[in-house]
DNA sequence: TATGAATGAGACTTCATTCAT
DNA sequence: CATGAATGAAGTCTCATTCAT
């Protein structure tokens, strides 16, 4: 990977994430990556491929993510670290940004990425098992819908205080 | 109102909705709404003129909608309505496309529309308080953001079950 | 001559002779005329039966003007006058901008309206002949050039303290 | 400067020279230069880009062409050159159009380029004073109105004949 | 006479993409 | 690998004009 391919990678993240995929023209995806228009399409075949190379370099971080997750035998461990994900998105810049971005092209392109989530989801409902939880599968869910939530008013309301309701919503789990 | 100006609001409604501002040329919405590109111009001035003005006719449906919870004094029953708002997106066509745009949208332009759910937000701040619950306020947040990661699943996974789900979350609030 | 009539020719008049007749869309002159856009069509077929109505009215009006001159018989009167209608362009609002319509029409429209000036033209040949100009008929026309360049300069140059300037040509005809 | 951005520029000098500048539409000026609209647009921004970048190009022309009557220090020799100038309109139909365009524009956007004239003006208000004339500056400003009443007849009405007039008006000059 | 909704052509502009260098 | 000139389709918007009322 060339520098000025990670550059274009780098720049497409942000102005995605942004103002949308739709939004941002490739012209000035090559401006702010300093770099020729054509490069873009010689790199990554058309606009959308230049999403798609986005994504899948998401995919590859999320799963490294929840590996240590799955990987985790005791229940309450499980939960705990789902809010550490949750709560990771307010530190770099760069992670936001990738968050940020695929709930955005879930809402643009109508697709939405379960299978990504689905390792998490297992792991979850087999920690709410354990636990003794009635409806393992469902509380997994609803707890992830719940993160999904918080995230949206994280990312568009400009003074959302979130660290108080995910110290609520901690406590209802035992956290 | 004008039936041509009608049918460009509902043709634009669903369009919106379907595949986005951005996405949606004004040319399409006139072919739809089965009329020329001009005369959307000339009723809503340019594009986001029209926008702005589904987005009006939303905000007083909304006010309508909640006007019915902001009355109530029955604590449990303004939960309990709450719940029942959202399951009414599933109701009708139209009220479906309205929520999902006004989901699109605020990720599009990235502007939250707290204002229009806050009566709502008091209404149920209020309740959790006679209910003695120990943060009202939080509590009311956290089960608006709940049901809009609701509402993110239900737009965006196809296959998405919604009814357990919200039977669980009931569950919680005693309902 | 319907009142609103008038005001549409009042409209146009001011606006042409501000903007442009190609700059000025039909709808602006509705607006400002308080009238509706279709009224235009009705009572001058298209705009440039608007155009034509307005100059029309000002060929009558220069008509007016001339005859004045044209009956003169004294020489020197005839000079003397011809300034007084350059310097008239400065009294009236109305008058100012019928003539600076006058001259921008001529650059939009590429023809220049010599057959107006025609009489004036005659009457300061004659008055030339017997006052023993050597080329009386080019003397006209250097006159009447040399206005028209002072007029371009009254219109266009903000600034332009007209009145030295003509002082400075009425001396070089004795005047 | 590529060959199609030459392409261009001379297309719309011709025809905003010949029709005007609002009445000249780009794709006009792209099929007259043989090239896709677009380019227009890569090269200079928008419309009045094209417009400023062909004005600009004259400005340096004209600068160029008045240098040689600045220098000059012998005043009748300036008043001469300055004759030369005026009648250097007729010879190439570049020039023509060049300096057509610059009165078109004057009246079609309002705005005397008088800057452009002020070196001109104050090398006559010069000569005059050393020839001795009462009111040097006046005399200077005179002059030039005068040769652009004499341009806007020679550009507006087909059968002027235009070198007499001249003549005429060089002999009150003494030339 | 007067309105104002409606149209269709065409204006300016943007943009993803191609290609010669 | 990299550039930047060039394209053509499509986008938003304007405008003169028509027509039913």
């Amino acid at each position: 990977m060339t520098e000025k391919k990670e550059k274009i990678l780098q720049a497409a993240l942000e102005l995605f994430a942004q103002e949308g995929f739709k939004s941002t023209s490739t012209s000035k995806v090559a401006k702010r990556a300093g770099v020729s228009e054509g490069l873009i399409f010689r790199h990554f075949e058309n606009k959308e491929g230049l999403l798609a190379a986005i994504i899948q370099e998401g995919e590859e971080r999320a799963k490294m993510l929840f590996a240590n997750i799955v990987l985790e035998t005791e229940p309450m461990e499980v939960v705990r670290k789902t809010f550490e994900i949750a709560q990771m998105m307010r530190i770099s810049k760069e992670a936001a940004d990738f968050w940020k971005l695929q709930y955005k092209i879930k809402w643009e392109l109508e697709q939405y990425g379960e299978h990504k989530m689905e390792p998490l989801q297992r792991a979850l409902t087999d920690a709410f098992a354990k636990l003794g939880y009635e409806s393992p599968h469902l509380e997994a869910q609803l707890l992830l819908i719940s993160l999904d939530g918080l995230a949206t008013r994280f990312y568009l309301q400009d003074d959302f205080d979130i660290d108080p309701v995910i110290k609520l919503l901690k406590s209802k789990y035992g956290i």
